[in-house]
RNA sequence: GGUGCUUUGGCCGAGCGGUUAGGCACAGGUCUGCAAAACCUGCUACAGCGGUUCGAUUCCGCUAGGCACCUCCA
C-alpha cells in the first residue's frame, strides 16, 4: 500500500500514516451546528475530509467515516446565562428547537450533495445520545476531574493539568490559558475560568432539557465528539479532522476528557483545515461576512459578480491546500470556473477519443480502476502525471500539486486530440485512471453539463435532436449560407448550446 | 497582553538550499468563412535589511505589514 503523510497538529509535523487495525481507518470530523444556512466556510471541511476519506478508500483502506450534527449544547457564550444557540434561533423563529435542526440538517446536506461530498458513515446527533454522555460525565466525576456545582458539572482543569497536560494540542499552558481568558459574567458556578461545562443546569426558560443524576439540563458542547467518536470508533482511533479555530477550547477539551474519562488521548492524528478569508479576513458567522452555499450557487449575493456551481466552489478549494487560508474573490472563483471547465473538457474528449465512458459515480461512491502503487504507462510523460498526482495526494492531501498535474494530463490529452501525438493503449488506460478515479472519484469532480444532458435518458433524445440541428446547418455551410449556419448557432447559443467547429465536424456542450 | 501562523509575478496559488509549479489574465503565432476551443511561443516573482552558505525565494536574526486563536465560529 502507499504511504500515505498527514500532519499531525499533536506533534506539528507531517506524519506517516499507520492505521490502529491494518487496512481500516476510522475517522471522525466535527460536523456543523445546524442553526444556520451552510457557507463557503463550511464547504471546505465538508470537501476537505470527503477527498481525504476518498482518498483513504481509493488507498484500498476501509473507511468507517463519522461525522456529526450538533443540535444541541453550542451556547452562544461560555457563560452560565449563555443561550444554546438551537434554542435561541427557535425562539426567534417561533419553531421547536427541533424544527430548527430539521430545517438546517436537511439545508447542510442539500449542500453537501451539490458538492458531491459524500455522505459519511455514520451521521450521530448529540441529542441522540444523552445518556452516553451523561455516563461520561460521571466516569470524569469519578476519576475525580470534575465537580458539581449548582446542578452543573464542570471539567476540572486544574486538577487534570497537574497530572496530565491540559493544552496538548493548541501547544499552549495553563498560565497562558488562564492569561488570556477573559471573565465572563455568571460564571460563578466555576472554580476557575478556564474549567468548562461537561453538563449544564437547564434554566426554567430553557426548553430543551433532559433529567440527569444532577438534576435537568443538557450536555456541555464539547462532551458530545468525546463520547460519540468513542461509541462509533472504539476507545483509540485514527483520525479526528476540523477547522483550526476549533482547535482550542474544542478540540483540547475532547482529549481532555478522552483521558480523564477512558485513560487515553484518544486520536491518533489531529488533521485542521484552515479558514477561507473574505478581503483577508476569516469569513464566519460572528463577523457577518459570509456568503452561504445556496447564494454562491444563485449568485445572490451583493458580494457576487455571478452564480458559481457546486463543481466550481469545489474545484477552487482544492485548488489550495487545505492548511492555508483561501481568500474568496470574484476572480479567483472565475479563475476556477475556467480551469474546471478545462479539465473536464478534457476528460469529455479523452472519452469519446478512446471509446470510454466517463465515470458516472453515484453519490457517495468513488472509481477504482487503476492501482495506486503501479504504473503501465508506456509514455514517460504519462508516468510523470501519475507520480505526481500520487505523490502530491499521498504528501498531506496536496490536492493543488496533484491539480497541476492533471493539468498536465490536460495537454496530452489534447496534444492527442489534436492528432499531435500518438497514446499506446497503457497510457490510455493510465490516463482513464487518473480522470476515473482521481478526478471523478478522489477529487469529486463531475461533469456539471453531462450530468444535466443524461438526466433521465435524456442525452439520447437531445443528441439525436442536435445531431438533425447540426446536419442542417452542415448543409448551410456546405452552402456557404453563413447567416443561415451563424443563425442556427446564435440560436443554439440562446438555449444555452454552445457549438463549436472543429476538423472532425461540430462539437456542441449544454451549459 | 499571551500563543502561533503568514507576506510569492497583473490575480489566485504550490513549492523549496541549486529545477520553468500550475491555473486565470495578457501578448504574438498556427488552425478557421467567422466565432470558439485547442496547440506553440513569450511573460522568471518570492515584503525590507542583515547573516549562514560555493549558492537562499527556501535556513537564522531584526524591521515593517497581515491573519488566527485565547469568547461562539468550519
Amino acid at each position: 500500500m502507499r504511504d500515505l503523510f498527514l500532519t499531525n497538529t499533536l506533534s506539528r509535523k507531517k506524519e506517516k500514516f499507520v492505521p490502529i487495525n491494518e487496512g481500516h481507518a476510522g475517522m471522525y470530523v466535527c460536523g456543523p451546528t445546524v442553526y444556520g444556512e451552510a457557507h463557503l466556510g463550511h464547504a471546505r471541511p465538508g470537501v476537505t475530509y470527503d477527498v481525504l476519506q476518498k482518498l483513504l478508500r481509493h488507498l484500498g483502506y476501509k473507511v468507517r467515516y463519522v461525522r456529526n450534527i450538533t443540535d444541541v449544547g453550542h451556547l452562544e457564550h461560555d457563560a452560565d446565562e449563555g443561550e444554546d444557540k438551537i434554542a435561541k434561533k427557535a425562539r426567534l423563529e417561533q419553531l421547536e428547537p427541533m424544527e430548527v435542526v430539521q430545517t438546517y440538517t436537511f439545508r447542510y446536506h442539500e449542500a453537501m450533495r451539490l458538492l458531491n461530498v459524500a455522505p459519511p458513515s455514520i451521521e450521530p446527533r448529540a441529542s441522540g445520545h444523552i445518556i452516553e454522555q451523561i455516563e461520561t460525565v460521571k466516569k470524569i466525576l469519578d476519576a475525580g476531574y470534575a465537580y458539581e456545582s449548582n446542578g452543573s458539572v464542570y471539567f476540572d482543569v486544574r486538577k487534570y493539568n497537574e497530572k496530565h497536560q491540559y493544552g496538548v494540542l493548541s501547544g499552549r499552558n495553563l498560565d497562558d490559558t488562564l492569561e488570556g481568558t477573559r471573565s465572563l459574567d455568571g460564571q460563578d458556578d466555576k472554580r476557575a475560568p478556564y474549567d468548562f461545562a461537561l453538563w449544564k443546569k437547564a434554566e426554567p426558560q430553557h426548553i430543551m432539557r433532559w433529567p440527569s443524576p444532577w438534576g435537568e439540563g443538557f450536555p456541555g458542547w464539547h462532551l458530545e465528539c468525546s463520547v460519540m467518536g468513542e461509541k462509533y470508533l472504539g476507545h483509540e482511533f485514527d483520525i479526528h479532522g476540523g477547522g483550526m479555530d476549533l482547535m482550542f477550547p474544542h478540540h483540547e477539551c475532547e482529549i481532555a476528557q478522552n483521558v480523564a474519562s477512558r485513560n487515553t488521548r484518544g486520536v491518533h492524528y489531529w488533521v485542521h483545515n484552515n479558514m477561507i478569508t473574505i478581503n483577508g479576513q476569516k469569513m464566519g458567522k460572528s463577523l457577518g461576512n459570509f456568503i452561504t452555499l445556496p447564494q454562491l450557487f444563485s449568485g445572490d449575493h451583493p458580494k457576487l459578480d455571478q452564480a458559481y456551481s457546486p463543481m466550481t466552489v469545489r474545484f477552487f478549494i482544492l485548488q489550495a491546500h487545505y492548511r492555508s487560508t483561501l481568500d474568496f474573490s470574484n476572480e479567483a472563483l472565475q479563475a476556477s470556473e475556467k480551469g474546471l471547465r478545462r479539465v473536464m473538457q478534457a476528460y469529455r474528449d479523452f472519452c469519446s477519443l478512446t471509446g470510454r465512458r466517463m465515470a458516472s459515480l453515484p453519490y457517495g461512491e468513488f472509481s477504482a480502476s487503476i492501482a495506486p502503487d503501479s504504473c503501465k504507462a508506456d509514455s514517460p510523460e504519462v508516468k510523470a502525471v501519475f507520480d505526481g498526482v500520487y505523490d502530491a495526494l499521498c504528501d498531506d492531501l496536496n490536492t493543488p500539486v496533484a491539480i497541476a498535474h492533471i493539468f498536465d494530463a490536460v495537454r496530452i490529452v489534447n496534444s492527442a486530440k489534436a492528432g499531435q501525438t500518438k497514446l499506446s493503449d497503457a497510457d490510455i488506460e493510465v490516463l482513464g485512471g487518473i480522470f476515473d478515479d482521481i478526478v471523478a472519484g478522489v477529487l469529486g469532480l463531475e461533469d456539471e453539463n453531462a450530468a444535466a444532458a443524461s438526466s433521465e435518458g435524456g442525452r439520447d433524445v437531445i443528441g439525436g435532436l442536435m445531431d438533425m440541428v447540426l446536419e442542417e446547418r452542415a448543409a448551410a455551410k456546405a452552402a456557404k449560407d453563413w447567416a443561415r449556419s451563424d443563425a442556427i448557432r446564435d440560436h443554439l447559443k440562446a438555449l444555452g448550446i454552445t457549438v463549436k467547429d472543429t476538423k472532425n465536424g461540430a462539437e456542441w456542450t449544454i451549459e
